[in-house]
DNA sequence: CGAGATCAGGTAAGCGCTTTCCTAGGAGGA
DNA sequence: TCCTCCTAGGAAAGCGCTTACCTGATCTCG
């Protein structure tokens, strides 16, 4: 690998000079040198070791994001609004996947501290898990200590800069819909029992059903993934119970694809038996058929303002935007059989 | 941000010392003294700047993925293969997106080369640009002269070691079935023709349908983006020109979904009166209404394959691992209407 | 015409780490 | 008791780059 002497020694000039062309630097420079230097560029073909450069200067130009999961569309989207924020202020972003593993997590914080990035972004939910998070945040500490930025998305364990999806509130909108169409025997298939994403939304639609004289027996709720076939397994387990239910509430799209894959299975009728619904609105949503009623998340948007927040400097205090969830009502939803 | 020298120092040892502990290098260390650096590493919340050790020893550990757009599912399947096989190694994945901007390509190649990955791997398309194939082969080569390891997937552009899906072959199989089923009047909704996916795909489908006695003519293949909206466009504007289709073979499954979407728009029933064909057999396939019949290609593993394949420090010659396609029936095709 | 200002370019000191080589001290043998 | 050999630990030389500072030449002006 060639490296910046060698370009100096070929152009006959010195290491300094050579740096100088090549960055672009504000010091003057012959154009006779100045050409010479980028000719042995091109001949040696010659690519800055980057690692040099970022020991050398002491800049800090990459941010890290630790997700559950790129390849999941809840953070496919997230990761694109990420994406677009870091692109404009000409960040290279790192993407670590956790893979829901706390200690995954753990590990990737300390990668990314040693990667000297400018800031770690962290989304997905947080866990209910007192050690770790105390970890966690210790981490997190010891890193903004040294004047590194962190934002999270939709975690409330973290007491700086965040992005918080209303997960309550929205949940609290699909209760309001499912008693408005009048269902009275009603299922959910939440996600993992340890994310608070799945006790926020499980307690927003608690409450409101509450409030619609509906009780949410613990036997009507079952525990998944967050994933389509753990979803599916879920509804079935549900059906199984309880025979009568009359609308699934799924507390993600991807479950609640699952449950509408395991009804087409066995013949059941959406919305005309049972209603389902869904929480995210991932792009998929709209192309299962029936299309699937789902409360809408700007998860674009989201990893936008998260990326923002972490880039700006931030002088304040800890700021905390809460993003409003909406009810998009398409087919999968209707009034329970009589 | 902690030093190994201020570790060092309150540990009362040199850096020597520290370093390895720290690193757990085979040299002997007192219990006493590893003691003390461990607990100056805790107290400090030490973690090493991975810049600086790369930068020390000459190790290249991280691999770097160019791909198209992970957001897209077929991108990400194939990037979950990747991700497998380099976790697997212990190896730090660095992933790009170029979407489908060749000059965004050769800048990330140049990028990752500064970082001084072990190695590149190139996944989706190619472009048919012969000054872009020309410029990137150079800049590939460059890389591969100082040691580095290139594999592609799915592109011919590049001599090195490549996995390739047999998208032609997996043309042929739709071909077959398509006439199989009787279908005279087929439209086509293409890729964007610059890639050789695209020709690929189109070729081997051509050309079955050659043999078949059936003709392609141009004003029935329409050139989208490979995504669904432009899927959807396209496919409006094919049934535009020849309302008498009674077969859409979109070349990947995201303008499938769109065809199926503009048709239920339109209240076309498919596959009564249109059949629609996808390729790629992402996940989603299965879940769309009616069920996507599709081309599989392994995208999974078409990922392990190639990070196997540049990470195996590869001896021979250039390996080149061709993956066959295989055809999925599901419930969007079937005979035309009479 | 010489002193200071100006300018292009070079010199060298790090950035934070690893690792080779060296040293001092202790163990073991004669 | 003295000499050798091993051992744990330290000193220091880089890894490839940037940049503050210095130097020598040219220029400007009194």
């Amino acid at each position: 690998m060639a490296t910046l002497s060698d370009v100096a020694r070929r152009a006959g000039v010195s290491p300094a000079t050579a740096s100088r062309v090549i960055n672009g630097s504000s010091k003057p420079v012959t154009d006779e040198l100045r050409e010479r230097v980028l000719r042995a560029v091109a001949e040696l073909q010659y690519v800055p070791n980057a690692h040099a450069q970022l020991l050398a200067r002491s800049h800090r130009g990459a941010v890290g994001v630790i997700v559950h999961d790129v390849s999941d569309p809840y953070f496919s989207e997230i990761t694109r609004g990420l994406q677009r924020v870091a692109t404009d202020q000409g960040r290279l972003l790192m993407i670590c996947n956790s893979y829901r593993d706390p200690d995954r997590e753990l590990e990737y914080v300390e990668l990314l501290r040693g990667q000297q990035v400018a800031a770690i972004i962290l989304a997905g939910s947080g866990y209910h898990d007192p050690d770790f998070t105390t970890l966690l945040n210790g981490k997190l500490a010891a890193y903004e200590a040294t004047g590194g930025r962190v934002a999270v998305i939709g975690r409330h364990e973290h007491s700086g800069d965040a992005v918080m999806p209303d997960n309550r509130g929205g949940a609290r909108l699909l209760g309001q819909e499912i008693c408005r169409l009048g269902h009275q025997r009603i299922g959910v298939v939440a996600g993992p029992r340890v994310l608070t994403t799945t006790s926020d939304r499980l307690t927003g639609l608690r409450e409101t059903l509450a409030e619609h004289g509906r009780q949410l027996p613990e036997h009507l709720v079952r525990y998944a993934d967050f994933d389509r076939d753990s979803g599916a397994e879920a509804t079935a387990a549900l059906l199984d119970t309880e025979p009568g239910l009359t609308a699934i509430a799924a507390l993600n799209d991807s479950m609640a694809i699952g449950a509408l894959s395991l009804l087409r299975s066995r013949s059941v009728a959406v919305p005309e038996q049972v209603s389902v619904f869904g929480f995210d609105d991932m792009p998929m949503a709209r192309d299962v058929t029936p299309a699937l009623t789902t409360i809408r998340l700007p998860l674009v948007e989201m990893g936008a303002r998260a990326m923002a927040l972490a880039l700006d400097g931030g002088s304040a205090g800890p700021r905390v935007e809460s993003l409003a969830a909406e009810l998009v009502r398409r087919d999968s939803s209707g009034p329970p059989p009589d």
